[in-house]
RNA sequence: GCGGAAGUGGUGAAAUGGCAAACACACUAGCCUUAGGAGCUAGCGCCCAAAAAGCUUGCGGGUUCAAGUCCCGCCUUCCGCACCA
């Protein structure tokens, strides 16, 4: 019944209004003193990078994690929402390079202009725990970890092959090498160099990083699987072949000065092993070349072939390529000579950079054993094939030892426990688990990080090695003054003031380590610091932390499954032993949420499909950008952004304000009235209320569908428009139409906070909605008192019979055999069996 | 090759083993109007002129009274890992 005199719902007024006020309420997202009694809830987002423009993908991402802070809120918990910035990192220097403003400088300028976005969002952040991590008050405690790994040996100095990105002129991490190539820029071959490198020791905790993911059940599967692969256990044993002694009459087992130490998951197939073969790079082989001229010309090429597939990113597809070396090695166990070859699959950095090539049970062996001619040999038969011969290579560890001397007819799991111990006892081997996890590499020549707080003394201490710069001087503050090149190298060994220091040891002249931190450090850790982020003493107060940890609900995108979530637990346990924390795993609960795609592709500025946020505000306000990313899909599976959508879920908006504008005031005449027994109308609108309550609470406890959930208050706002003319005539008495308005309000607090704000104002509501208890359903009122049951004959649907939501087996079989399209359908037929489910079916198997 | 996820109308999608397509977009028709990116009503999987009937959840089998859902085999797409010994 549109009035004269209605307006129109108008987000531009509304939102605004509220942010400020929100904005001069600092306790309204604050987070409580555990004092406060209440049950904690921290629900946390992963933090931004700064990097200038929130993106849809944020968008999403952050009305996830704050309709379930408010959901929170509502439900009586000690919420703790906070909010920070990635700071560090190479972007700032590309704009510094690129326009001449200093790093420092552009990131807090981007972060100005995203937390201004944030608030045109709504989002409900405590601002008083803000981190940023470029702040000296934020990276004097990376630097202060640093030190105590350090006295722990968990940061080391190595020397090793690392990558390089000619683009970035900086070392990467493993991780940050995408098919061969930077991970910044997708198409710049990543190359290799030797670097003095300083690492973190994550390797000490590889076992207890793959055990404790089958304990953390509340993360996806999808996750902790992909960090069981790289993390890449392997079990197996290692044996030591023995280098034949040059010169007739040395072919004795065990005579051997030499040994070649190879891994292997497959002791049992040892008796089957024709040939040993060495990475390019293996100690042994730089040994054979340094003699033979033509064999180095040969290893080589093979080096060659190796770095070129490796920078090429597909090691996997390269062509295998092996030279003899005219050396034999002595098999441990029966004293066999096979061939020592060097072939480029082998890589140096797995295992132990040697393996036995056994190509009658390998695949990758036989292969080359059918190039190159080598024997191969037949030492597994499956169990129930014992007599015939099998094709190789027969791969399956099923099987029996054959052509395998003492161990012959053992099973393949018990020749590897005999093997393993007749190693052990004659000391030529051991069972050996290995990882595929690297140390991290944490140097980084570059300008924007933490300064990695070590000195080199160049007087008196020079042979003692990286000094520890002592914890009082900290923090080892970044240079604000600097010109960045595009030079290789660290930036700021071009900074003198920065370099020159004295020895803390002797007082002498020293240089400062030039390199900094990888942003991953930053990351590893800030939500302790979120806990306690002013604490001037230590990165955080234990027993605050304690209180909070572990994080209860942790959002992000799918694409940190593996570093920064790996990378969190490592510092975590890091931070348990020493004394700090008491949790061995920083999250509860991971959440991943799908990217938001648009025209069948992820946005980006190459592909030109880039929704801005601050234009879907502009034009249809914060809540309906926010509560269409909810409604668009479930929030784990990709997202399609089409702006129809955000204008239908903005028209919904608008029905909702103008139904509870034009009822407010009967509503507000309802408050402190007695209702009577609903019945009728009353009664049908209230039953769907409560329905929708019970489905929306239900969802909010795990599953999350928040598309369903705002589809169910659609259809609660549809069957009260339906109702329009019967309110209007006052048929529904004022306090149902208090409950209805008021309930639907606090049931959309969690999505579309403006709206809601306005909407609880205008039904006389003094206090935030946020400290308003979230409404319960009664299952009384939400019960149906009739039910529609399918009928079917032969799994067939024939009708529906209209029944008592009570009716027992026998009332709802008698109501469907009445029906009269079942009664025609079973004459002259004989029904053998009736399966009766109270309120769901009834199925009649005739013949 | 290994591992994970997904495949349903014109579109985004929904469905504790129990009426497939809720909710929304788009579209069609009607109404209304202070003409707005408005509002209200109705229709909208396929087949058919229409109704009735029939058909329909990537393909092929199976379990079950009953399968989009469970099991087996395949196909396709996306994601992660990969000569890892």
């Amino acid at each position: 019944m549109p009035e004269e005199t209605e307006q129109r719902y108008d987000p531009a007024a509304i939102e605004p209004k509220w942010q400020q006020r929100w904005a001069a309420d600092p306790a309204l997202y604050a987070a409580e003193p555990a004092s406060c009694g209440k049950p904690k809830y921290y629900v946390l987002e992963m933090l931004p990078y700064p990097s200038g423009q929130l993106h849809m993908g944020h968008v999403r991402n952050y009305s996830i994690g704050d309709a379930l802070a408010r959901h929170m809120w509502m439900r009586g918990y000690n919420v703790m929402h906070p909010m920070g910035w990635d700071a560090f990192g190479l972007p700032a220097e590309n704009a510094a390079l690129k326009n001449h403003v200093p790093p420092r400088q552009w990131t807090l300028a981007n972060i100005a202009g995203m937390k201004r976005q944030f608030g045109r969002l709504g989002m409900g952040f405590d601002w008083a725990t803000e981190l940023t991590t470029c702040l000296p008050d934020y990276y004097r405690w990376n630097q202060w970890f640093f030190l105590r790994m350090f006295e722990k040996g968990l940061a080391y100095r190595k020397k090793s092959k690392v990558n390089w990105c000619p683009e970035c002129a900086t070392v990467l991490a493993n991780e940050q090498v995408v098919d061969g190539c930077c991970w910044r820029h997708e198409t710049t071959i990543v190359e290799q160099r030797d670097l003095v490198q300083w690492f973190l020791r994550i390797t000490a905790y590889a076992q207890e990083l793959l055990d404790g993911l089958d304990k953390l059940e509340g993360w996806p599967e999808k996750v902790r699987t992909m960090q069981r692969n790289w993390i890449g256990r392997s079990q197996g044993t290692e044996v030591d072949f023995f280098l034949e002694e040059q010169g007739p009459g040395s072919r004795v087992q065990g005579s051997g000065k030499t040994r070649i130490r190879v891994f292997t998951t497959r002791v049992d197939t040892i008796f089957g092993a024709t040939s040993v073969q060495l990475a390019p790079q293996h100690a042994l082989v730089a040994a054979f070349t340094a003699a033979d001229a033509a064999l180095k010309a040969q290893v080589d090429e093979l080096i060659d072939q190796q770095k070129k597939a490796r920078e090429a990113g597909d090691l996997g597809a390269i062509e295998k390529h092996g030279v003899p070396t005219g050396r034999f090695a002595i098999n441990p166990y029966n004293g066999a000579r096979v061939p020592i070859w060097v072939a480029n699959y082998i890589l140096a950095d797995y295992g132990t950079g040697a393996i036995m090539s056994v190509p009658g049970h390998d695949e990758r062996d036989f292969e080359f054993a059918s190039k190159y001619g080598l024997p191969i040999v037949e030492v597994i038969r499956p169990v129930h094939k014992i007599e015939a011969a099998q094709p190789l290579p027969f791969l399956s560890e099923e099987g029996v030892l054959v052509n395998s001397g003492d161990y012959n007819g053992l099973t393949c799991t018990e020749a590897q426990m005999k093997l393993q111990e007749a190693a052990t006892r004659g000391a030529f081997g051991e069972p050996k688990i290995t990882f595929r996890l690297k140390d991290w590499g944490v140097s980084r020549q570059r300008y924007w990080g933490t300064p990695i707080p070590m000195v080199y003394c160049e007087s008196h201490c020079q042979g003692d090695g990286p000094l520890p710069v002592p914890g009082e001087q900290l923090p080892v503050l970044l240079p604000e003054q600097i010109e960045i090149t595009q030079q290789g190298g660290s930036p700021l060994a071009r900074v003198p003031e920065f370099v020159n220091t004295t020895c803390p040891k002797c007082g002498g002249p020293a240089r400062r380590e030039t390199d900094t931190m990888d942003t991953f450090v930053d990351s590893s850790w800030y939500f302790y610091r979120y806990t306690d982020a002013k604490n001037g003493n230590a990165p955080f107060d234990s027993a605050t932390a304690q209180y909070w940890f572990p994080i209860d609900q942790y959002i992000g995108g799918v694409e940190h499954a593996i570093l920064h979530l790996i990378y969190s637990r490592f510092w975590t346990r890091v931070m348990r032993d020493l004394g700090l924390i008491v949790n061995d795993e920083p999250a509860r609960r991971l959440f991943t949420q799908g990217m938001v795609i648009k025209d069948g592709h992820k946005m980006s500025k190459s592909k030109g499909n880039v929704v801005s946020p601050d234009d879907m505000v502009a034009r249809y306000g914060a809540d309906a950008a926010r509560t269409y990313s909810l409604f668009a899909a479930p929030p784990d599976r990709d997202l399609d952004w089409q702006e129809d959508g955000v204008a239908g879920v903005s028209r919904f908006l608008a029905r909702v304000w103008r139904l509870t504008t034009r009822y407010a005031p009967l509503a507000r005449a309802g408050r402190g009235q007695q209702a009577e027994a609903p019945a009728g109308l009353s009664l049908k609108l209230l039953r769907k209320l409560h329905q929708t309550i019970a489905k929306i609470t239900l969802d909010f406890e795990g599953r999350w569908h928040f598309n369903t959930c705002i589809a169910a208050i659609m259809e609660l706002v549809n069957e009260i428009q339906a109702a329009d003319a019967q309110l209007a005539a006052g048929d529904v008495p004022p306090p149902v139409v208090l409950e209805l308005l008021r309930s639907l309000v606090l049931l959309l607090a969690p999505f579309a906070p403006h709206l809601v704000a306005e909407l609880w104002e205008e039904l006389g509501e003094e206090s935030s909605v946020l400290r308003a208890p979230w409404p319960a359903s009664d299952p009384e009122l939400a019960k149906e008192n009739e039910l529609e049951v399918p009928v079917q004959i032969n799994g067939k649907l024939v009708t529906v019979v209209r029944v008592a939501a009570d009716a027992d087996a026998m009332t709802l079989e008698a109501a469907a055999l009445d029906d009269e399209k079942v009664q025609s359908r079973i004459a002259e037929k004989t029904v053998v069996r009736v399966i009766v489910v109270p309120r769901k079916l009834v199925n009649l198997v005739v013949k």
